[in-house]
DNA sequence: GCAGAATAAGTCGGGTACAA
DNA sequence: TTGTACCCGACTTATTCTGC
């Protein structure tokens, strides 16, 4: 990772973030440039040339003391040439997102708003290219020098990381909440959102602060959206949207899942609690009468032995210990087990 | 490029048999 | 009664394929 300083008083932060943008838009890295070979068509068959997509510029937002900051992989090659937020006048925003958070309002006044409380950057600022299917995938050069400058500047209410390239910084560098994989895929973070039922929180390069960070998927397919895309649409929807009036305003349904029931409590879970109940420690012939009055397991005819086992299994002074098993229990004495972290 | 489906490989927990 | 070995099925994770 670049080391990146970057101190800002403040009472400077508007100053601070025009700078920051006037950083972006005077680079002069060009990144991409070798990509540009040949004219491009778009949805509208409007062709660009080779000479518009070598003259585009890095394309970063307006400071407008915004609180909200969203993340997207990278502009469109039509918003690249015409160095425009192109999303701010596309469907998504125009004929949903927009009408489900400001609902009250047209669609002029509605941008507006939202140009008033959303701060847009991408991962990266310039147009990286047209890949075989899509766009091609941008590096993480941008999102090295700029997102900490930006989070650490503009310290946002909330972060929205929209697709997998948004959140890959993040993931890269462990600093996305309770997630421990590398490079997850955008699938499995959608997942643990909609598990938690509420958002992950993004820690500051110095671990000191936190930002509260909803991950949404990317907008082209809303209408195969997964269980936990619409949640995370839902989440956003509900963060966005001003004031109590917002029940019931968009199309969504939340199903909140039942996580309880769906953990699995295993012998190891009820042997721990059981010797937790009984002081630490007790005898085989002990556990068994608790075990059996909790009637919390599958009791099949062997089921002593899965108690026996499954001590064993977990303890390193037995001989079925299994290496890389959780060292639970300690032997006392033939048929007499105690539980290590006991307090 | 991205996401979902299908498949393969690996891991874990549980059940049973049997020896000490 | 206790401890261990073996087997099996369920679940998780990784990889590949396919369609948009």
């Amino acid at each position: 990772m670049k080391d990146i300083t970057w101190h800002t008083e403040p009472n400077n932060k508007d100053e601070a973030m025009r700078e920051i943008i006037k950083e972006v838009r005077n680079c002069n890295l060009n990144c991409y440039r070798e990509e540009y070979k040949k004219p491009l068509k778009t949805l509208f068959n409007r062709i660009i040339s080779v000479e518009e997509l070598m003259n585009g510029r890095p394309l970063i937002d307006d400071w407008r003391s915004q609180d909200i900051l969203f993340i997207s992989q990278a502009p469109s090659k039509q918003a690249w040439v015409d160095n425009e937020l192109s999303s701010l006048d596309n469907s998504f925003f125009t004929d949903f997102l927009l009408k489900k958070i400001y609902p009250n309002n047209n669609s002029s006044v509605a941008i507006e708003k939202w140009k008033q409380n959303v701060f847009w950057i991408h991962t990266a600022n310039c147009y990286p290219g047209k890949g075989e299917g899509g766009d091609k995938v941008p590096n993480m050069d941008c999102a090295e020098m700029y997102f900490d400058k930006i989070i650490e500047t503009m310290n946002p209410k909330l972060i929205i990381l929209m697709g997998l390239s948004a959140t890959k910084f993040f993931t890269e560098y462990r600093r996305l909440s309770d997630i421990n994989k590398k490079s997850p895929r955008l699938k499995d973070i959608l997942y643990l959102q909609y598990d938690k039922q509420k958002p992950f929180f993004v820690d500051s390069k110095d671990g000191t602060n936190q930002y509260e960070t909803i991950v949404i998927p990317h907008a082209a397919n809303l209408t195969k959206l997964s269980e936990s895309g619409i949640f995370a649409y839902n989440l956003l929807i509900d963060s966005l949207i001003d004031g109590k009036a917002k029940k019931n305003e968009y199309e969504f349904t939340l199903k909140t899942k039942d996580i309880v029931s769906s953990s699995k409590h295993t012998w190891l879970d009820e042997i721990v609690y059981v010797l937790k109940e009984l002081g630490g420690h007790a005898k085989n012939k002990d556990i068994f009468i608790e075990v059996e009055k909790r009637g919390m397991m599958n009791f099949t005819p062997r089921w002593k032995n899965s108690v026996i086992k499954t001590i064993g299994l977990h303890s390193s002074d037995s001989k079925s210990y299994k290496e890389g098993n959780s060292d639970r229990f300690y032997k006392i004495d033939r048929g007499h087990w105690g539980l290590r972290d006991f307090k």
